[in-house]
RNA sequence: GCCGGGGUGGCGAAACUGGUCAGACGCGCCUGACUUAAAAUCAGGUGUCCCCGCGUGGGGCAUGAGGGUUCGAAUCCCUCCCCCGGCACCA
């Protein structure tokens, strides 16, 4: 028996599926009628910043062994692969290597594509795409002309997140702990024109949707926490004097008489009318000004004393008719509500620090229910059974029953209405770099914003001298690309130079690998709503409340133009663990990125596939340790030995009834359900050692070539080159596209089974006994046993519990 | 503070709907075989404590802590501690 040589193997088995077409998957003919089972296997995409790293390793793995499991058990499998090479992830690379993003970014594909092939995959090749070539933005332009129609996409002027080492916009979802989610700067706060996606016109649908996907909890509760839903009521206080209503939100309308004062945000647009001409403007508008200069940082502070100005305004609160003073602080946020709060320092924390600092009185209106109502002044946390007090006609009243009283009592007033608040903003998505897909739109000065016509794109990234970011869209740079004719009117226009945040790009990327080459359309409907929504989604939680979140939102709007029949991308998700370095997740930053190109040359891609699954849970974080892998290549090594001897001896009878045939037989059913059903990874290996080992101590049971053929066909998923190579050897051909194989009950139900005997719950004696006896006759052998006579003594048995085919328990 | 996930040997972990003395499989470690030697390979051992007649012996204690339900709990319930993640001046 020779050697076993992985690098050459490996190699063999790559061409074979290349010249094969082994893992290509055509579409549907339209018009004829489709397989029934078909599958749409889907791993995020990989930025082609640099290399890959053991992360992806793990990521494109799991999807490798479940594309190969649903072939195997008769689906059709799409399973494609792409590139998100725009954007700041690998214009930031190029940076750093001092070269034209495209020239680094290709270069960075090529090299993952090698690692993918190297590594592989069944990958249906004839479907990659990259985000930057031509081919694939211009449909991402086109979809934005579908959603700047529909209204779905606009620009305004808003207070925005600002990456001072980017030099670009970021998104909220951009921003973690008030630091650029890349670079680590500080984020600073600008008021700037800039596109929006106006994905809050989804909010509620995106939240009710969670209930319809099969996705982690976790995943569904950061989003959840995320559009942050609050039902309350929307009340207006009067201003008499202005002839105003300034609304507010709340949800505790229950406290309606508590609200002995009102707080209008700096940058509510009413504020300056409030002031203007009256001895408090000065004051009023300094403060406005000097908190707009303020950082986000600075303004969350919670350890930061509460600062705010009297406008010499009042507003009537409508539960009292009494008037309340309106100041301006910073505490209270523009973004949310409706930049306006009625404040009732008795049952709010911030209300009544700020109570407390301004000398604002303090009025009761909720009490626990058997507590005397204190005689006020005091801070009163919310409590669970607690009535209203002080409330008028409203006093005694259930808290949560007094709430909806007293905006029911309100709306018949005219000043109260039920009313919704989201924590979710609109996605800002326009930035100041190169290296994105360009806004298709002219500034005009008659028409406006004009969108290019589709006939018209792409509109080509154009070339530029410096692309380094610099504030300003270095594509304005340009002076030739960026004057053009309105498209409207022919009257001297000028381009949109920002260009669109790379999560654009991949909020739709999944559609497009139906129809990758599709030059009429981004996609055919029909195509799309065949193989979506995702089957089975694989990627990092990381991108919760980002791209997973996004995507969603590009699908549902997509769905109300009709251009794809489903409401949902993914109906399936699974998040990969990180496989960390040192104790924190791989990054090139940290210069702690283990790739697989060494490992793959030591030990070869079966190894390293074995490994990575073996490691622990696919969902749980992972310190990457190589000290295993050496035990992985042995397992190789040791199949390799066991199966080639299987090969060499004669055939048996793979009917025979032994252990060994009985243990192949439960491996593929614990193998089975394993992928299929629990989707647990590392277990099925474990079985398939357990297999083998049992296989090298009985190379002479009459299974053993049945048993041999069952562990190469079931290590396939895992380690399909050496599977393949061994199947071969076994005298069988393309293992990649053999069923599956189908555990036989026969070998399942054993004749007789191991009956645990327990006296008080404690295990004495474990006796085999035949499958079919009667609980009477299993009390019968059980009482049998010397060891259980020894502690059953002369003890009075209470109780006697059969499970059968388990145990017996005596209770004394 | 609110929401979600988690805590099992020296280490990575198993135990799937409460039921085979919890710890499969692997790493590491220990012993032995082969070898001049090492590596590789193969065989055996390895939670912890105690008892003895030293055996394919007997017993106790062990799944973050404490309580409960149950004939029986890593698994279900309650209280608490710790770790990870999300949200948070969101009214």
């Amino acid at each position: 028996m020779e050697y076993y040589e992985s690098q050459a193997i490996e190699a063999k088995w790559q061409s074979v599926w290349e010249d094969a077409g082994a893992f290509s998957v055509p579409n549907p003919v339209l018009g004829e009628t489709p397989p029934e089972r078909h599958f749409y296997m889907l791993e995020m995409l990989p930025y082609p910043s640099g290399e890959l790293h053991m992360g992806h390793v793990l990521n494109y793995t799991l999807g490798d062994v479940v594309t190969h499991f649903r072939r195997r058990t008769g689906w059709t499998v799409l399973r494609p692969m792409g590139y998100d090479s725009f954007g700041l992830p690998a214009e930031n690379a190029a940076i750093r290597e001092r070269g034209h993003p495209r020239e680094i970014v290709e270069r960075n594909i090529v090299n993952i594509r090698r690692q993918m092939h190297r590594l592989g995959w069944a990958i249906d090749w004839d479907r990659e795409l990259a985000a930057h070539e031509p081919e694939y933005y211009r449909w991402t332009q086109w979809l934005f002309l579908r959603l700047l129609e529909a209204g779905h996409a606009y620009r305004r002027e808003a207070p925005v997140n600002w990456c001072p080492n980017d030099q670009t916009v970021l998104a909220r979802e951009q921003v973690v702990d008030g630091r650029c989610e890349r670079c680590g700067a500080e984020v600073e706060a600008r008021q700037l024109e800039q596109w929006f996606f106006r994905i809050t016109a989804y909010a509620d649908e995106l939240l009710a949707d969670l209930d319809t996907i099969d996705w982690p909890e976790r995943t569904k509760a950061i989003q959840r926490n995320w559009i942050g839903r609050s039902e309350g009521a929307e009340i207006l206080f009067r201003l008499d004097e202005l002839d105003l209503d300034l609304p507010v939100f709340t949800t505790r309308a229950d406290t309606l008489f508590g609200a002995t004062f009102f707080v209008l945000a700096p940058e509510h647009p009413l504020v300056p009318r409030l002031v203007v001409g009256t001895h408090a403007e000065e004051e009023v508008m300094r403060y406005v000004r000097r908190n707009a200069a303020r950082s986000a940082a600075e303004r969350i502070d919670p350890d930061e004393e509460k600062t705010g100005v009297f406008t010499g305004r009042h507003v009537t609160n409508p539960a009292t008719g009494e008037p309340v003073p309106v100041w301006v602080s910073d505490y209270v946020l523009m973004e949310y509500g409706t930049g306006a709060i009625m404040a009732v320092p008795a049952h709010d924390e911030r209300d009544f620090a700020f109570a407390q600092r301004f000398w604002l009185p303090v009025r009761q209106a909720l009490a626990a229910r058997d507590a005397e109502p204190s005689d006020g002044g005091g801070y009163v946390p919310h409590g669970s059974d607690e009535v209203l007090v002080e409330s008028g006609d409203f006093s005694g009243l259930p808290a949560e029953q007094g709430r909806s009283a007293i905006v029911e009592w309100l709306r018949g007033l005219g000043c109260g209405a039920p009313s919704v608040s989201f924590r979710l903003r609109d996605w800002s998505f326009s930035r100041q770099r190169y290296w994105g897909c360009p806004i298709p739109v002219v500034y005009c000065a008659a028409c406006g914003i004009v969108p290019v016509p589709d006939s018209e794109l792409p509109v080509l990234l154009p070339e530029v001298e410096n692309y380094r970011p610099k504030g300003e869209p270095p594509l304005a740079s340009n002076e030739a690309w960026l004057h053009v004719p309105c498209p409207a009117c022919g009257e001297p226009g000028r381009r949109e130079a920002e260009t669109m945040d790379t999560f654009v790009d991949s909020a739709w990327y999944f559609l497009r690998y139906t129809d990758p080459d599709d030059a009429e359309a981004p996609f055919e409907r029909e195509l799309v709503d065949y193989w979506l929504p995702v089957s089975q989604y694989i990627g990092g939680i990381d991108h919760a409340t980002g791209h997973l979140l996004y995507s969603r939102f590009f699908v549902k709007a997509l769905n109300e133009l009709g251009l794809v029949g489903f409401r949902e991308p993914f109906a399936r998700l699974f998040h990969q663990g990180w496989v960390q370095f040192d104790g924190s997740k791989m990054s090139k930053s940290k210069g702690n990125v283990i790739g697989p190109d060494d490992l793959v040359e030591a030990y070869g891609a079966d190894a390293v596939r074995l490994y990575i699954l073996f490691m622990g849970p696919a969902d749980e974080d992972m310190e990457w340790n190589e000290n295993g892998i050496e035990g992985m290549a042995r397992f190789v090594r040791r199949l390799w030995r066991v199966v080639n001897e299987a090969a060499a001896s004669p055939a048996g009878d793979a009917a025979a009834e032994s252990p060994l045939a009985r243990k192949a037989h439960a491996t593929i059913a614990k193998v089975t359900d394993d992928v299929g059903r629990r989707f647990q990874f590392n277990t099925p290996i474990a079985a398939i050692m357990e297999l083998v080992n049992e296989l090298s101590r009985a190379p002479a049971d009459p299974a053993a070539r049945f048993a041999a053929e069952t562990a190469v066909s079931l290590v396939q998923p895992y380690a399909p080159h050496v599977a393949e190579e061994l199947w071969q050897r076994l005298g069988g051909e393309r293992l990649w596209e053999q069923p599956w194989p189908v555990a036989d009950p026969a070998f399942l139900e054993r004749d007789s089974y191991e009956l645990v005997v327990q006296v008080n719950g404690k295990t004495r004696d474990r006796i085999s006994v035949p499958a079919d006896l009667s609980d009477e006759a299993l009390i019968a052998r059980a009482e049998a046993s010397p060891r259980v006579r020894a502690h059953l003594d002369d003890h009075a048995v209470r109780r006697t519990i059969v499970v059968p085919r388990k145990l017996v328990n005596f209770v004394l």
